[in-house]
DNA sequence: ATCGCCACGC
DNA sequence: GACGTACGTGGCGATA
């Protein structure tokens, strides 16, 4: 069958522009509703898969509306300038798809919309017309659909004659009537005032129409809307006129001109380049095209690697492919510097003494890409990497930390330096990865360390010109390799202890499975969201609190609130506390654990987090149970790798708020610090104002959850979330906190002014968040940025601190020649395994490293503990 | 393989 | 009044 698709370019390419932020590409051309017209073209294209398809403009300011009402759109504001620069490049999109494109003198869209469609389904044709407009619902048949953006651009809603029954009870037809009735404020249509949308429906319901509606004017009920209605006929009439599409614009073509499907991918491709759509380029082959314009790279094969091909400056690539790099594979090297540029195959690179010896070397000053990664992957073989001295990835991480990658084919595309096909490419992904043959092998790596090899320069001046090259040299790149330490020295486990305890968690297991489906009445997985809902809102009758976007919410927060209403439920969420604590914790580790040495080696990820913390994976040792009993018993099975040997746990005391205190310099809050009080009493005294003695349990409750908002950053939402209070008593609360503290919401409204002004917001050590949103015209992004403008600086501020403290504790560690090792990092606490005569040394040594890492306005505190497991350790 | 839901930590 | 609301990682089930 044939299809036609009829596309209202005027309001799709308004829509895309208020949905998307104002983005432009590097020449300084505004793009961002190009790309969201684009995005909704490739989208309709896909999934409607039209034979036919058209794209309506509104030609000049005046249509033949204008000689029945001179005010017809009278009272819009201007098409901003950045939008209307961009209709051209629309128009050039689509002629690149091949698309046709009409506008009329004296028509609007709709006009050419409505005629077209009409003509299509007399045709035959099934057709969808897109719009966000709501008029043109008034031309749904059964043959024809109307589809509307409902938020964003790509979320819409089809409207057949059943969906506008449903919402407005009335015909398509009817929605010019309905218009009549109460106007358009967007068209400047006047309609009858005081009519709205739901007298128009109830008139309509009624009567049918607008004529209709005026002939039994004395059966109305109401006296002033029988006065508004007499008063009102002429402008009625004159408006259901106006809303009325027309369907006989005179065509030069026919329908069947506008067929769709052949048209020149390249020329899509180039568009989409020069516009910079890289995330819509994926959905096109552009390999071939991105492989042609590689020009040629000359290098050499080494066979032998002497003195002179080892000089102080290189760029160097260790290739691993697999993100797991604990005793990972080596691919093969490339090196690039003055001398030249070579590949090296890992047998002749590991047996060759120069270059091992080089790579210890520490006043060779090395490039890299992931510092960590190629000291861990070469410390397993035995072999120092001692001279890094510039990792490209740290340098683009800390540069602007929300860029999606920060791989060597990225970076060298974003600067223009050096030409580097992405790993994906090169190597396959997921089951199907495979290293090619030597030559394409060693051809790539030598792409990657030519790219490094020009990049660092480029990227080494940006971060001096940030004033960011302290925070690079003195805290990142040495954090790098004593991380890599920490990953690659493991930490122990228990592996009897955690079997023990699963062994005991399934049982426990079965037994409330049993019960569950008993009370059920019939068995079911409990782990499925799906049928516990069914289970619980249907075969049980449980009031359904909150859905989600697939079904009914079975989330605790739900439970805890339906567990007075069934007895199941309390099983439940006993059954998904155990069933979370044996599948991600003790299988989990238990997977993760190293059959000979018993050990643990997670990765932290250093380059990732928008904040400046660390992250952990495989496995995360950053989320191991502690609030609940029944899971902090998981860390008893953490403890020290020798006999005789004990674990210390450091963690800063509230250093979040101490931050707060003194970026924003609060007396009160800076006074709480000095006297060391408990600071979730003192905020009860000060936003209750009340005394110490007069702080109950539950003031105390309610401020400790503002001072968790205020450093995370969370909403009102958010603050009554978890206290359980209404949204606006939420707000209330933390107007109520800031006023308490007038230099803190000194603090907020300085740092957001400061974001809108440079763009971005900084920590103690010069850290970066860039805030584009926080000029958004809509008002969540806006109110986001916002909220993350006053939060990171106080997050990452407290991430630099833990950081700066791990590279000191690292250094006295060496100087002081102590055996004790550093094993973990948890944001805000250091776990470290010590050998028993340095107990005493070390409980004092982590303390005043810790609390000497800065000097802050207010003391930093830690406390430091330790026993024979990190349970204990407490 | 990928998405959605849920749950754990700071 | 919209609209969806700290940062992460991982396991599971459902779906493609």
């Amino acid at each position: 069958m044939k299809k036609l698709v009829l596309i209202d370019g005027n309001s799709i390419a308004y829509r895309a522009f208020f949905a998307l932020p104002l983005l432009n590409n590097e020449k300084g051309v505004y793009t961002n509703a190009v790309f969201g017209f684009t995005t909704m073209l490739l989208k309709i294209i896909e999934e409607e898969k039209p034979t036919h398809m058209l794209v309506a403009f509104d030609a000049g300011k005046t249509t033949f509306r204008h000689k029945t009402f001179e005010e017809y759109k009278g009272g819009r504001q201007k098409t901003p300038p950045e939008l209307s620069e961009q209709f051209p490049l629309v128009r050039e999109m689509l002629d690149a798809f091949n698309i046709s494109r009409y506008e009329a003198e004296n028509y609007e869209a709709d006009d050419i919309i409505g005629t077209l469609a009409t003509d299509a389904a007399k045709k035959d044709f099934e057709v969808k017309v897109y719009s966000g407009d709501k008029d043109l619902l008034q031309l749904v048949s059964d043959k024809i659909t109307v589809v509307l953006t409902k938020k964003g651009i790509t979320n819409v809603e089809a409207y057949d004659e059943a969906l506008i029954d449903e919402k407005y009870g009335i015909t398509p037809k009817q929605i010019i009537d309905m218009k009549g009735l109460m106007g358009d404020s967007s068209d400047n249509i006047p309609g009858v005032p005081g009519v709205g949308e739901k007298t128009a429906l109830k008139l309509l319901k009624e009567f049918g129409s607008v004529e209709k509606v005026l002939e039994s004017i004395d059966q109305i009920s109401g006296k002033k809307m029988k006065e508004k209605l007499e008063e009102n006929r002429e402008q009625a009439l004159m408006s259901k006129e106006l809303a009325t599409i027309f369907l006989e614009v005179p065509f030069e073509t026919k329908l069947e001109d506008h067929g769709f499907g052949d048209y020149d991918e390249q020329h899509v491709v180039n568009l989409m380049k020069e516009l910079e759509f890289t995330s819509l380029l994926s959905k096109f082959d552009t390999g071939l095209a991105e492989e042609q314009d590689l020009e040629e790279i000359t290098y050499d094969i080494l066979e032998e690697i002497t003195e002179e091909h080892l000089v102080k400056e290189s760029a160097l690539i260790v290739e691993v492919l697999s993100d797991h790099y604990h005793q990972a594979t080596i691919e093969g090297f490339a090196l690039v510097n003055e001398k030249g540029r070579f590949f090296i195959e890992t047998e002749q690179a590991l047996s060759s003494d120069a270059f091992v010896n080089w790579l210890k070397d520490e006043t060779t000053e090395i490039t890299v890409f992931d510092a960590k990664k190629a000291v861990v992957v070469l410390g397993w073989k035995g072999v120092l990497l001692n001279g890094v001295s510039f990792d490209l990835q740290m340098a683009s991480y800390l540069l602007d930390p929300s860029l999606s990658s920060h791989e060597i084919s990225d970076v060298a595309k974003r600067k223009a330096k050096g030409q580097v096909q992405e790993d994906e490419v090169i190597y396959g992904k997921g089951a199907k990865q495979k290293v090619p043959e030597k030559a394409i092998l060693a051809e790539h790596l030598v792409r990657k360390a030519d790219a490094m090899f020009q990049l660092k320069p480029v990227l080494e001046q940006e971060l001096i010109e940030n004033k960011q090259e302290e925070l690079f040299r003195e805290l990142e790149m040495p954090l790098s390799i004593i991380l890599g330490r920490m990953e690659t020295t493991g930490v122990k486990v228990d592996k009897e202890q955690l079997e023990q305890m699963g062994e005991d968690l399934a049982k426990r297991l079965t037994e409330l499975e049993e019960k569950i489906h008993e009370l059920a009445g019939g068995s079911f997985n409990i782990n499925s969201p799906k049928q516990l809902g069914e289970v619980l809102f249907e075969k049980l009758g449980l009031p359904p609190i909150k859905k989600t976007k697939t079904g009914y919410s079975t989330s605790a927060d739900v439970l805890e609130k339906l567990a007075e209403d069934h007895e199941i439920v309390e099983h439940i969420l006993h059954y998904r506390q155990l069933g979370k604590l044996n599948s991600t914790y003790i299988e989990g580790l238990l997977k993760v654990t190293k059959d000979d040495t018993h050990k643990i080696h997670t990765r932290y990820n250093q380059a990732l987090t928008q904040t400046g913390r660390l992250s952990s994976t495989d496995p995360n040792l950053q989320n191991i149970p502690i609030r609940l009993e029944e899971g902090r018993k998981i860390r008893k099975a953490f403890i020290p790798s020798e006999s005789n040997w004990r674990m210390i746990a450091a963690d800063y005391s509230q250093i979040e708020l101490r931050v707060l205190a003194h970026i924003s310099g609060d007396e009160k809050l800076i006074e709480a610090f000095q006297s060391d009080m408990d600071i979730h009493t003192k905020t009860a005294m000060d936003v209750f104002h009340v005394s110490e003695e007069d702080v109950t349990s539950n003031m105390r409750r309610s401020a400790k959850a503002v001072n968790f908002g205020i450093v995370y950053g969370i909403s009102d939402f958010g603050l009554s979330q978890s206290l359980g209070i209404t949204r606006k008593e939420a707000g209330q609360f933390i107007e109520r906190y800031l006023s308490s503290y007038p230099k803190v919401k000194e603090y907020m409204d300085r740092t957001i002014e400061d974001a809108r002004e440079k763009g971005y917001v900084s920590t103690l050590l010069q850290r970066r968040r860039y805030l584009p949103d926080i000029t958004s015209r809509n008002f969540n992004k806006r109110s986001f940025a916002e909220r993350t403008a006053m939060n990171t600086p106080i997050q990452g501020t407290a991430a630099d601190i833990i950081k700066k403290a791990m590279v000191d504790m690292a250094s006295r560690l060496e100087d002081e020649g102590l055996k004790s090792r550093m094993l973990l990092q948890v944001h805000d606490e250091l776990i470290f395994e010590v050998p028993e005569e340095e107990m005493e040394k070390m409980t004092e040594l982590v303390r005043e490293v810790m609390e000497q890492a800065v000097e802050l306005d207010v003391p930093l505190k830690a406390d430091v503990s330790f026993g024979d497991t990190w349970y204990d350790a407490k």
